[in-house]
DNA sequence: GTAGGGTTAG
């Protein structure tokens, strides 16, 4: 892409390491024929020169004939004074040090106070805030007073490093001279307060002044907007059309910006709408701030639009535009306008480069991702953190891990983001170990530190730790934000923490922290894991924005209850909202008809996901149909299904089959789909236990041996059933036959009376679900200690009369502790909800949810 | 002389 790269480098030709920052068309670099003629230099002709100098390099050694010539000297209006302007006017950090030296004077000459508003200005406006005012300190000291000029420079290097106190010290300094009422100067301390988030005192000397411009209206409305209060900054500009104030570009600019900030769309609209009222022409920089308010407002074809048609495109607007399709993951769009402007636009910059090389992180492309970072050396680029930090992830995301560790090891100045970009790359490589200890030895963890560790461990499934994080994090007083807070939701709705959850929508509401789509929906889907669908649907009615996840999170609810009716109901109204179906949400939808055995409405949403959506199904959806039709009993017809699969089988599709067969006791299909499984997934746990479950619950025990021989073989080892119940806020977690709780005499005396009053109500235990040959006294003793029994055990003797009690369990719930929970629902009137690793059991006087269907 | 646009990691 970068072999048609005619203007070679040049910065190695210029001197200092400020201009490497910087690219230059090569003709800047050829002397002036001026410099090259032989002519005596007057102070007239040299006065001409040095203010037509565009490098440091002409400069000086037009500086430097002149001193020869002795042309320099420090009156008033001298030749001096046009060199030090010259100088800041270049303005690289260089030339901003050749003329701090060019006007210090051994020979104890004073520097003029033109002199000083010049430097001063060339500081601020190179963001060297803290050099203005040491300047500004000096010519205090040598008794040179400021006037009007200098204090607009002087506050807008303020401005830049946010200094507040020495900003308000300035403003002391302007009351003192009486120099309030300049209107420069006004409009300079309403920048300054801004900047520095005190927009309410600008308001305030904005009210007071006795005469106003355009600008001092422009600047409040910027203060406003990046403030965060676009809303203010929009009705103040209403208020300034109304006034009779003409607004100027840089006004549209500032107010159009505010309309992307809001993402309000329909009300930039209106602002183009003014623009052309006015009969104001659209200069570059309101079309760039255009291109970027369509973007921002996700209209980005319109957007588009209006940077094909801009004729002449700079710089700015090629990275704009190249930085929003980033940011909405457009990617090979950015390579697509990289290229237009590599045939004929600006050259490519570090910005340019930038969103260039995350656009490569996003495709995985190594080759474009390569020659960037070629191109970023080839331009001495590669010294601004954020290009390097840039070129880690790239690396990272497309699987170079060593190339991107070269990079961070040639990196002088890592930041923050240096060590959370590479941390992230380490998650994704599955290196957690590295991960954490990286995490663990940094010095400085900003909130994306923490979010990055905490998602990493919600993805590995280590869900508690995620928790335990956030505690800590809490307890170093860092409060979370929208993405901490997705991250610890899906840890809660994985533990069914409900408590934790109803405390994850206070910290919520507290902090202040916006709902969004993505955090709304893993809000949904958290409290319908945590068994509570009344508070799920609460949320999800209230999410202003619903996309296809959102409603799938929703539908996923439905799913959970078994209740299809409801899932269809919502994905009609889904449909009515004009949001196009995805794969996902007819795994949600075809769960839900599952479990609530409604075969006919799954058959039917089945066959219509190709012909009324245009989506053919993947494997889940046949895994999803085999599972329906099996769990309905329809095993022949589930066996047509995989057999007339236009995709292999894999071995989820087998897996529910013998699922299937175990609840309706096929012992023979169970052995047809435990072979194919065997021979798709030979390390798969499930296939072995189920397998043995069903010879088991056949009685079948030789065959019950050879399986568990063959797991020990294999060294497969049964995952062990776990059930966990939150008691104030702490998660106690039982596994089957487990005496190592605490409590645990209490829940065995407890346990022996819930079995006493069963009993007399007419309780027999269903020992078919003992796994193991032993006599019927044992098996009934195994049965009465799994884990989900000790957990509801525990639940009644900690928690008061009428607190549901709610049990995680990590596998499926047995029909023995089914019936058990039913009874117990009934004789100790509690409500109780089992959810186990598919769905979600809510058992009430003596009824399930599921009417005995899962 | 004051006001404005593009920036990586979760």
């Amino acid at each position: 892409m970068f072999a048609g790269d005619m203007h070679s480098p040049i910065y190695n030709c210029i001197t200092g390491q400020y201009m490497a920052t910087t690219l230059f068309p090569s003709s800047t670099l050829l002397v002036p024929a001026s410099l090259k003629e032989a002519n005596p230099i007057t102070r007239n002709s040299s006065s001409k020169l040095l203010v037509n100098c565009k490098t440091l390099k002409e400069l000086k050694q037009l500086h430097c004939d002149m001193m020869k010539k002795g042309l320099l000297c420090h009156k008033p209006a001298s030749n001096l004074n046009k060199l030090i302007a010259s100088s800041v006017q270049i303005g690289t950090l260089e030339s901003l040090d050749y003329a701090r030296n060019a006007f210090g004077d051994d020979d104890g000459n004073m520097a003029s106070l033109f002199m000083y508003n010049c430097l001063i200005r060339g500081y601020a406006s190179a963001g060297l805030g803290d050099q203005a005012i040491l300047l500004y300190v000096q010519m205090l000291v040598m008794g040179i007073v400021p006037d009007k000029y200098t204090f607009p420079f002087l506050l807008s290097a303020c401005s830049k490093i946010l200094a507040l106190s020495e900003g308000v010290q300035v403003h002391g300094a302007v009351l003192k001279m009486g120099l309030e009422g300049d209107i420069f100067v006004s409009n300079s301390l309403i920048h300054f307060y801004a900047e520095c988030g005190k927009v309410d005192l600008g308001r305030k000397l904005f009210d007071g002044m006795l005469e106003r411009n355009v600008v001092s209206w422009t600047s409040l409305i910027n203060g406003y907007s990046g403030r965060d209060l676009s809303k203010e900054a929009v009705s103040l500009f209403f208020q300034m059309v109304e006034a009779g104030v003409e607004p100027n570009p840089v006004t549209m600019v500032c107010v159009i910006s505010a309309c992307a900030k809001l993402k309000d769309l329909e009300l930039g609209k209106k602002v183009c709408s003014y623009i052309s009222e006015l009969g104001m022409e659209l200069s570059t920089i309101m079309v760039n701030a255009l291109v970027d308010m369509y973007m921002k407002c996700g209209d980005i074809c319109a957007a588009r639009q209006i940077f094909d048609e801009c004729a002449n495109k700079n710089l700015v607007m090629y990275n704009t535009i190249m930085s929003n399709y980033v940011h909405h993951e457009w990617a090979s769009d950015v390579l697509v306008i990289l290229d237009e402007m590599l045939q004929k636009g600006p050259r490519p910059d570090k910005v340019t480069m930038l969103s260039t090389i995350a656009a490569c992180a996003q495709l995985g492309d190594l080759s474009v991702g390569k020659s960037s970072h070629a191109y970023v050396l080839r331009n001495g680029l590669e010294g601004w953190d954020n290009i390097s930090n840039a070129i880690i992830d790239m690396y990272m995301k497309c699987g170079k891990r060593e190339a991107a560790c070269k990079v961070f090891e040639h990196m002088p100045n890592k930041t923050v983001v240096t060590w959370n970009s590479l941390i992230a790359g380490l998650v994704r490589d599955g290196d957690m170990e590295l991960a954490w200890r990286i995490f663990d030895e940094m010095l400085e963890r900003d909130l994306v530190s923490w979010n990055t560790m905490i998602g990493a461990l919600v993805q590995v499934s280590m869900f508690e730790e995620a928790i335990e994080l956030f505690r800590e994090m809490q307890n170093q007083g860092i409060p979370g934000d929208r993405v901490t807070m997705v991250g610890i939701a899906s840890a809660c709705g994985y533990l069914g923490a409900l408590d934790l959850a109803k405390w994850v929508c206070t910290y919520i509401e507290k902090n202040d922290i916006h709902v969004d789509l993505q955090l709304g929906t893993a809000l949904v889907d958290m409290f319908s894991r945590c068994g509570d669908p009344s508070s799920a649907m609460h949320v999800f009615k209230r999410m202003e924005k619903r996309d296809v996840s959102a409603w799938t999170a929703a539908i996923g609810v439905m799913a959970m209850e078994g209740n299809t009716e409801g899932a269809i109901e919502l994905f009609n109204e889904m449909l009515e909202q004009k949001v196009k179906p995805d794969d996902v949400v007819f795994v949600a939808l075809l769960t839900a008809c599952s479990h609530g055995g409604s075969v006919d409405q799954g058959r039917q949403l089945f066959w219509s996901m190709e012909k009324a959506h245009g989506i053919r199904p993947h494997i889940v959806h046949y895994g999803c149909m085999v599972d329906l039709l099996g769990r309905a009993g329809l095993l022949e017809e589930a066996v047509d299904l995989i057999q007339s699969m236009p995709i292999e089988p894999n071995d989820v599709v087998w897996g529910s089959l013998l699922a299937a067969c175990r609840k309706h006791k096929n012992v023979e299909l169970a052995h047809y789909a435990a072979e194919k499984l065997t021979q798709l997934a030979p390390e798969r746990v499930g296939i072995h236990v189920l397998l043995s479950n069903i010879y088991a619950s056949a009685g079948k025990w030789t065959d019950v041996a050879r399986v568990r021989l063959q797991m020990k073989e294999k060294g497969v080892q049964k995952v062990p059933g776990s059930s966990s119940i939150e008691v104030q806020g702490l998660i106690h977690e039982f596994t089957s036959g487990d005496e190592s709780h605490a409590e645990n005499t209490h829940i065995g005396l407890m346990l022996e009376e819930i079995n006493c009053r069963l009993s007399e109500a007419g309780y027999v235990p269903d020992t078919t679900n003992v796994l193991l040959d032993v006599d019927e006294q044992e098996k009934e003793h195994l049965l009465s200690r799994h884990s989900e029994k000790l957990a509801m055990a525990y639940g009644l003797i900690t928690t008061g009369q009428g607190i549901p009690i709610r049990v995680v369990k990590n596998l499926r719930m047995c029909s023995d502790c089914h019936s058990f929970a039913k009874l117990v629902s009934k004789l100790y009137n509690r409500e109780i909800t089992v959810r186990d690793n598919n769905r979600y059991h809510f058992f009430k006087e003596g009824f399930c949810s599921c009417r005995d269907y899962w």
